[in-house]
RNA sequence: GGCGCGGUGGCAGAGUGGUUAUGCAGCGGACUGCAACUCCGUGUACGCCGGUUCGAUUCCGACCCGCGCCUCCA
């Protein structure tokens, strides 16, 4: 398979460092505030990627750390006028409900910052011993950039254009504008650990060197993040840990695409940040994570209304070809050329998109099947469906429960069906009139109905 | 200014040197008491200008437009 590599710029041939494993890290949250939208795509993209090497029969070990302290988790503590811990433990529950909403499987390991202090601290020593790192006279320690002549190497930025254009206020601890901070000296009454040059705490960048490595070793397959992380801190992140080390850090850096929200960069100034639970309120989770990964990860990709909208739609779609079927027994079920499309597209660096088409060629065998009257060929094909949603984290719940779903409107299934009764009283006297009545009455409430020869089912609507 | 990405049919969104993406929406038909679901059929594409080629949306160059990063940010 073939993955684009941030690095090189162009896909790879996916090689493992040791055969049929990946180590793969991930920076995860800072745990000041509720996820948005941005971090759900992150999410759910390396869930992606984690789900498919793994139905591709490599073990995956995937680390995704939590940066539990830091300025903003401060500060915002500080507001709310708690102990930054309690923020942070809020945050994190919070963090984890809204990934199991989404269908993201917990990561292998979730390393917190705060519980690797000591390897932080040894890391930076071990940069001070080597040259490349040197305390400054204010408690800070920095990383000299001047002393990794590989600095810009994953962002492709020349050291000059960044020593020049420097846009940070001159910090006179520094000795290069580029410096950037391995230990923060604290201020007072602040939190804080005991090191060499003083109390303090760690700067974010190593956090990510220190907790990554200890992990998964001093190289691992692959590094992922978001689109903003490629500068600074990946960067960072590589010349602390290749300095600290001596080895290659990272095969494979994964950049996902950023969120835009109504074609304007989703951002907290222009006031269209959305949390995940914001969303949620408004979407059932998994139509927001078809929404997510019927685009590919690599791209830039639009929130809108209409698109959440057009996802439902088509969700459904895939979901009625699964409705009121028992797909066959999955072992039973051998590979179809629709699995083998679905791993080649999937095999070209996670091509979600093309994988959907997949998901809709065989929903289309199943409803052939069954006007065919063939209903073991329908299960099988179900089968294959579900198999095949389960590698994007889809399709996965019993499609009455998506369909059905309460999403808190004023009719309960029991009112429902007593309605659906009442109009099966009318339709059998043929008095059609009375049954449309209920019918649009029911629509009119979100609730759409479907006869078929069985009987008549119902759904609330998606839009 | 530096680095990088992209412009595909009404919309969303893959992909390809010559042949169907896919989905949503639309239109026609089948099914239905009428619908819904489903099925069949159907239209509209590859920013602009050059070049390479027997042939380019797909490769190369210029241009126009949009976007991201360069500062904490997923």
């Amino acid at each position: 398979m073939r993955i684009y590599n941030t690095l090189t710029q162009q896909k790879e041939a996916f090689k493992t460092l040791e055969p049929g494993k990946v180590r793969m890290y991930v920076c995860g949250m800072t745990v000041y505030d509720y996820c948005h939208l941005g971090h759900a795509r992150v999410l759910v993209a390396f869930d992606v990627v984690t789900r498919y090497l793994r139905h591709r029969g490599y073990d995956v070990h995937y680390v995704r750390n939590i940066t539990d302290i830091d300025d903003k988790i401060l500060r915002r503590a500080d507001e709310n006028g708690e102990v930054y811990t309690d923020l942070t433990d809020r945050m994190i529950r919070a963090m984890h409900e809204d990934e199991a909403k989404l269908g993201v499987l917990s990561p292998n390991e979730e390393p917190r910052a705060t519980a690797f202090i000591d390897d932080i601290l040894a890391m930076i020593q071990k940069l001070i011993a080597g040259g490349h790192a040197y305390a400054a006279d204010n408690g800070d320690v920095y990383f000299a950039v001047e002393s990794f002549p590989d600095y810009g190497k994953l962002s492709k930025k020349k050291l000059e254009d960044l020593v020049a254009g420097a846009r940070v206020d001159v910090q006179e601890a520094k000795r290069s504008p580029a410096d950037f901070a391995l230990w923060k000296a604290a201020k007072p009454g602040e939190v804080s650990w005991q090191s060499p040059w003083g109390e303090g705490r760690p700067g974010w960048h190593i956090e990510c060197s220190a907790m990554s490595t200890k992990c998964l070793g001093d190289t691992f397959d692959i590094h992922g993040g978001g689109p903003d992380l490629l500068f600074p801190h990946h960067e960072n992140e590589i010349a602390q840990s290749e300095c600290a080390t001596g080895h290659t850090f990272v095969h494979t850096w994964m950049h996902a695409g950023a969120i835009r929200v109504n074609k304007e960069k989703m951002s907290k100034s222009l006031g269209n940040f959305f949390t995940i639970r914001e969303i949620l309120e408004k979407y059932p989770a998994e139509v927001v994570r078809y929404f997510l990964v019927s685009s590919h990860y690599r791209s830039q990709v639009d929130y809108s209304e209409d698109n959440l909208a057009e996802a439902g739609r088509t969700l459904t779609k895939l979901y009625h070809a699964l409705r009121g079927i028992v797909p066959a027994k999955e072992a039973d079920v051998a590979e179809t050329d629709h699995d083998r499309r679905f791993a080649e597209v999937m095999d070209d660096d996670f091509n979600t998109a093309g994988a959907i088409a997949v998901l809709h060629a065989v929903a289309n065998d199943i409803n052939h099947h069954r006007r065919e009257g063939d209903e073991e060929a329908a299960k099988r094909s179900a089968a294959v469906l579900v198999r095949l949603g389960a590698v994007l984290g889809l399709l996965q719940q019993d499609p009455e429960a998506f369909f059905q779903a309460d999403t808190g409107s004023e009719l309960t299934a029991q009112d429902i069906e007593a309605m659906i009764q009442a109009r099966a009283d009318a339709r059998k006297a043929k008095d059609f009139a009375e049954a449309d009545r209920i019918r649009d009455d029911l629509l009119e409430k979100g609730i759409i109905l479907d006869d078929s020869r069985e009987g008549t089912i119902w759904r609330r609507s998606q839009d």
